[in-house]
DNA sequence: CCAAACCGCCACAATACTGCCACAAAATTG
DNA sequence: CAATTTTGTGGCAGTATTGTGGCGGTTTGG
């Protein structure tokens, strides 16, 4: 089973770290190590914006300087961990204090792990490989969700997404995607379709296929691109496409 | 599940802590410590004599010395890895060389922290419980308190809470939202939903379902959008929405 | 260049689905 | 045992969805 697609480079899935720092110079030393790891990165420097982030794509770690403007990181991780959506995601604390008070602190509200700056860039990316090993470990639930581009399809929810943005399709519409884009790239015929989403007892003009196919396009928007018409033959979800 | 009774002073069960140094003093006061704190040690000064110990006695964590006489600690953790009745066992590094190097080797070797010399005894008990509450975590799968947004819930409790004020939800109510809220983002047919609330021998009419499901919104107030119908297939808990 | 096939698109009718209500049966409580 | 709460059922009405036929433009192939 797939548990997600993540186009990165040339079609690597790769782990999502966010980093929460307010100084640039941090933030981009450390990004460009974790980028050459094969990691994506993600970066905000403060915790209303990464809240924000979080909502709409959940990172695999966090790695937070507790120093931040306005909402300070302590209660930052107070709040993700009350919530029961990111209350297993791995924090990783930087900070440039190293008294006790401040690391007692922050393990008690369930930190995954502390470093002290100045740290070797090195010892950092090893111990973001121990914790995610280690959630990996514990991680079995797969969720089913396609993405190809600005497109995005969460069939156990049953949405459909065009930037993030969440489609309001019918049943047969949802069923019809998804059929497509499950058989990427090959051209389904319309008794295809009929068979994958109707049923196979279904005694059916196919052109209401064109109907159903039609309706789609017209909430895809500029997206509708990505339903190609084959002549003669049917139709076919091709991710070629704008971005 | 529960893994092991371990009887101590007046009955509370302990974890067992395995120590492996060669130097007296330093053992004696970690073994203080972690015996106020109410954790079973074990102390031995060399990994061969540890390995007599776990064989018949398997630690809940291991804190380890990498400089010891004979073999060393590192090779030690190695063969700990190979086993299968040992590979789980936490390891946490005691050691008083800061270069980077011996931190690389041992988080190579799947150590689980690395502390080193001198720290004090507060942050290795932190530590400690950090790394035994992530393991704890690990072996018991079922939560009893969700929380998404301004929407709680407290199963042991049988209690639901929005905005922190409990509603007087019926039984079924309550099941109900408790199925669709452990399910979150899957969208659940009313047969599902049968057979999670009433059971696999119920015989009713699945319209049932969407009175119950109208019923309970009526409660929720403006937090009823969180109860999405998913038209043609059934409901579905979606937490994305207001603060 | 023409006819046939094919497809986009539209409008309309038929259908399916769900919110909502009211009432009866059943269970719970005092 | 009576009062109250909870649960199951049926139905109505409004709305969303779906199936169908047809018109017309475009492509295909001779």
């Amino acid at each position: 089973m797939i548990h997600r697609f993540c186009y990165k480079g040339a079609g690597i899935l790769a782990e999502q770290i966010l980093i929460i720092d307010k100084e640039p110079n941090t933030v981009d030393a450390i990004r460009n190590n974790l980028e050459q790891t094969g990691y994506k990165v993600m970066t905000t420097p403060n915790a209303e914006a990464a809240l924000n982030i979080i909502q709409r794509d959940l990172p695999d770690l966090i790695l937070l300087d507790p120093i931040l403007p306005g909402m300070d990181g302590l209660t930052f991780c107070k709040h993700l961990r009350q919530e029961t959506r990111t209350q297993d995601v791995p924090i990783c604390v930087l900070s440039a204090q190293n008294d006790e008070i401040n690391r007692v602190l922050a393990f008690e509200l369930g930190v995954d792990d502390y470093l002290t700056k100045p740290f070797s860039l090195r010892e950092l990316s090893l111990r973001i490989r121990i914790i995610l090993k280690r959630k990996q470990k514990q991680n079995t639930q797969p969720q089913n969700r396609l993405t190809y581009g600005i497109f995005s399809l969460d069939k156990s929810a049953h949405e459909a997404f065009l930037n993030h943005q969440p489609l309001s399709l019918t049943v047969l519409e949802f069923q019809l995607l998804a059929t497509l884009m499950e058989r990427v790239g090959r051209v389904q015929t319309r008794d295809d379709l009929l068979n994958a989403v109707w049923g196979y007892e279904h005694t059916a003009n196919g052109r209401m296929v064109d109907a159903h196919i039609h309706r789609m396009r017209s909430k895809l928007g500029k997206a509708q691109s990505m339903i190609r018409t084959v002549r003669g033959v049917g139709y076919c979800f091709t991710p070629g496409n704008p971005t």
